[in-house]
DNA sequence: CATACTTTTGTAATGATTTCAATAAACTAA
DNA sequence: TTAGTTTATTGAAATCATTACAAAAGTATG
């Protein structure tokens, strides 16, 4: 929790009880998870937290940089507290969201173009996870 | 509208009147449309058209293979006719997608992995357009 | 302490997508 | 062609994630 706290400031982002608790799931679950799996890891240790909160918490933590929204899952926005170069691989089976780190930093180079400024990549693989290929 | 009743019939999808229309919309206006922006179209000219037939019909020539769904943006799904390794640009301003065709081919190659069967990559690019960049 | 400012909360609204049952259309076999 | 069967379309209602908003609580400042 005081290393959230630290890591929040890294951001310049206020650490309220709230912010901090989330930091906290986040840098110690690394599921990229909804805002719904987040609320419902938090609430019963902090049963006035409001969803509205956690969606304004995480709305804030992406405008500072310390978090980073993936579209990879139309169902639900995820989160990933790595903002490091990395690409996803999503199961469609269970929907469960992995990092896949083991891509050529190329990848994630920025190609040129006149038409726009791009300002961020991302790499999204879709497929079936070892427990689901059966299905 | 001819044209569109054969390509249906290439990925084995049967041609009713409301599919080949929305095939015919797809193939001729290559703006990554969403399901609303499908059905305000045709439904001048097909009053009795309904939003689950959109809905019901872009189901099926995904699963078909026909047209692959994009999960570049959050508010909703996009469909694209162009089945070709490329990748897509959004502008987080005005929203609208654009292809991305001058990418290494490597780029579309599945990672080896153990642990997932991958079937598809969406690569992604975020930032501003052209006309949006002032903002 | 008093005031201003920021954050949190809960409720209500919005809007995309899904569900489902009824209708219509297409297909099959006699 | 017709009756029976399957498939597709329709529209209304339900669901569910997200957003809007205003009130309440908390924090900082003088």
């Amino acid at each position: 929790m005081l290393e959230s706290h630290q890591y929040l400031r890294q951001f310049s982002i206020k650490p309220s009880v709230q912010r901090s608790a989330v930091m906290h799931f986040l840098l110690n679950n690394r599921i990229h998870p909804t805002i719904d799996e987040i609320y419902m890891a938090l609430s019963p240790t902090m049963p006035t937290l409001s969803k509205t909160t956690v969606y304004n918490t995480l709305d804030l933590f992406v405008e500072k940089g310390a978090v980073r929204a993936l579209a990879i899952d139309e169902k639900n926005a995820r989160y990933d507290v790595d903002i490091s170069a990395h690409g996803h691989f999503m199961c469609k089976s269970c929907g469960k969201v992995h990092d896949i780190f083991d891509l050529k930093p190329s990848m994630f180079q920025i190609p040129e173009s006149e038409s726009f400024r791009i300002d961020s990549v991302e790499i999204s693989y879709l497929g079936a996870c070892k427990s689901c290929k059966g299905n």
